[in-house]
DNA sequence: CCGTAATTTGTAAGCGCTTACATCCGGTGT
DNA sequence: ACACCGGATGTAAGCGCTTACAAATTACGG
């Protein structure tokens, strides 16, 4: 590549861009070594005489010298790097996934690289090539769209987490969340209250969540003996929008309630705007449950009754996960139970 | 690396890991053509007979061959990565201004590697040292704790862009927010509807976003010719958490206010909760706006008044900055200007 | 039908790092 | 004193890719 040498060589003179960064060579030149024993003393691969490490350390912080990734990389065949793909970074929902998966990884040496695939099948299939391409170590997959055979195919490159589903196969360890049983304790809270009219929100109707939380729903009602009306189930969008127009539908359709168990608290935070456009107050007027228990859920007016399910830990959990799957160990990793938190957004209903 | 090899070899007979991922060489001699051949079709590099053309293209179908960025990266000496560095990848001030990058970069075959510095210089510099060992083309930074004087060291080895900042030099591309000009609308906007005693909840106090903040409160008291009296300024943490506990004590000060300016919007919110747990109504009793405009905040109850300086925007700005530096040319990328968004926590102050 | 220029293709030299293997050293045992 | 051994260093061969340069092929004009 003596072109770009030239090249930098050229801009160096003449710009302000930086130079080029010091390699392994460039050190061992300036401590008077050879670069294996750099590199061993960088990595702690061997012994070396305290003399010379003394050198190489000097030379090291003289150049500030950084080993480069790429280069190690390529010679190790790994990249001490994990993809991570959700459906979008800035939902609060997978904010706080990222983080527990990132704290984890930090502090044992690997760096995660997260993308998006925005609900799509399409943009989650090039995340995956890109994550590929960039040969990362394993990729945690926050329940996405790809099927499982898919998935499965994707297992024999590299291997996988699966956060929120249940998937038994080659290379893939699946971390599934108690959709069902969350939902169904935040349904039996509100017959507990004495509701009986409960509405529900759900997400996207061919999610998995959703349906799980769906059937969650339905099995309290059974266990009490109150008749399921379908009527009061409408779609939303897991988000803030879609549950204010779920709402509002639900409002306008006559069919009374006295209570709303919403797919997820963004929902949830949607239905509370809604129920206030109406006059309706919340939760003398309405009980409203949420889903997931997001940090902000607890600083709500009212602050909101959610079904708990630690997004943080399941990050963790999903790194360690992996970790140990990259160790040849089958993981042991299991999640806590899901558990309901109830705080002021729901009550018993009025009587009239 | 002769030992890796067999080691591969090995595992590959025994277990389900993966196979090592294709080579260009095995492509090429798939292909029956050099190697040459195959990286100038992939790159589109250099005219090749269509035969050969879809030769390779049927051996790297075949194969499912995916080039190694790490080697590519190595050999072309960059690796189209741009690092990012925020506080909390959790947050959703920072999430929006992720996505937004996240977004542009995407769409110009750049990908980003984003890390959080959690509020603490010493995680800033180690997310700075990991992303430099990468050999990342650019970093990004969402307003750190970092000096200008490092910022400008980093900048001689990588171009820099700083967002919520004002700072010039060399290989540095900043791009303020108008944190001061935001203040001075939302202070105003509360003088206009008739309070006098507007109490400001600061955030951190040597954080630059706080400061000018509280000049802008200041000016717009000033202007209106109402002294401003510091007992109603109180410091919060830029979380809801600060916003309650300052809030508390404002109450339990004794010093009557009618509104209320909250740093950023998670202060608003854990203001808000906290005027519940006292009976307060919002806007009714006290007036309150935000700063940053989050999603969320048009979906409180009620719907928050905040600043608008759409953090979305300046990622995108900020991506769009990092690539025109990346081209060599000087960036002349500016943010839309802040605006005042009127929803419903503000109201003229009830008449006593 | 041949020489020569204009392609298309292949060969091989790196990019910066790790590590097997060779080399060199001082210290032992006899 | 000498063969021998173990540990500290160095040498060099890759890791998978790009690309300068050489070689081979093709297309022309005379």
């Amino acid at each position: 590549m003596s072109k770009r040498a030239a090249n930098n060589a050229k801009k160096r003179a003449t710009t302000a861009l930086p130079d080029a960064p010091p390699t392994l060579e460039m050190v061992a030149k300036e401590a008077g070594v050879s670069i294996a024993t750099v590199s061993r003393i960088i990595n702690g691969t061997a012994k070396v005489s305290a003399e010379r490490k003394d050198a190489v350390e000097a030379a090291i912080a003289k150049l500030n010298f950084r080993p480069n990734a790429a280069a190690r990389g390529l010679a190790l065949g790994k990249s001490n790097t994990i993809g991570v793909i959700t459906q979008a970074i800035d939902s609060p929902f997978y904010g706080e996934g990222l983080r527990g998966i990132e704290d984890y990884l930090q502090q044992r040496g690997y760096t995660a690289l997260f993308m998006s695939g925005n609900w799509d099948e399409q943009d989650e299939e090039r995340c995956m090539a890109e994550l590929l391409s960039r040969r990362v170590d394993g990729i945690i997959i926050f329940s996405g769209r790809l099927e499982d055979r898919q998935l499965a195919h994707y297992a024999k490159q590299v291997p996988l987490v699966v956060s929120g589903r249940s998937l038994k196969a080659q290379n893939i360890f699946s971390l599934p969340v108690d959709d069902e049983r969350g939902a169904w304790l935040a349904t039996r809270h509100l017959i507990e209250l004495g509701h009986r009219r409960i509405a529900f929100i759900a997400g996207i109707l061919d999610h998995p969540d959703a349906s799980l939380r769906f059937k969650g729903y339905r099995r309290a009602l059974a266990d009490a003996g109150i008749p399921h009306d379908p009527k009061l189930v409408v779609p939303g969008d897991f988000h803030e929008e879609g549950g204010v127009e779920a709402t509002m539908r639900l409002l306008g359709s006559g069919n009374k309630f006295s209570a709303l168990f919403c797919v997820n608290d963004q929902t949830a935070y949607g239905a509370c705007l809604a129920l206030y456009r109406r006059g309706l107050n919340c939760p003398r007027d309405v009980s409203v449950v949420g889903f997931d228990d997001l940090h902000s859920s607890s600083y709500r007016v009212p602050p909101l009754t959610s079904v708990r399910q630690s997004i943080r830990v399941l990050g963790e959990s999903s790194g360690a996960a992996m970790l140990q799957m990259l160790q040849g160990e089958q993981p042991d990793i299991s999640l806590p139970q899901v558990e309901l938190i109830v705080r002021e957004s729901t009550a018993a209903p009025a009587k009239e």
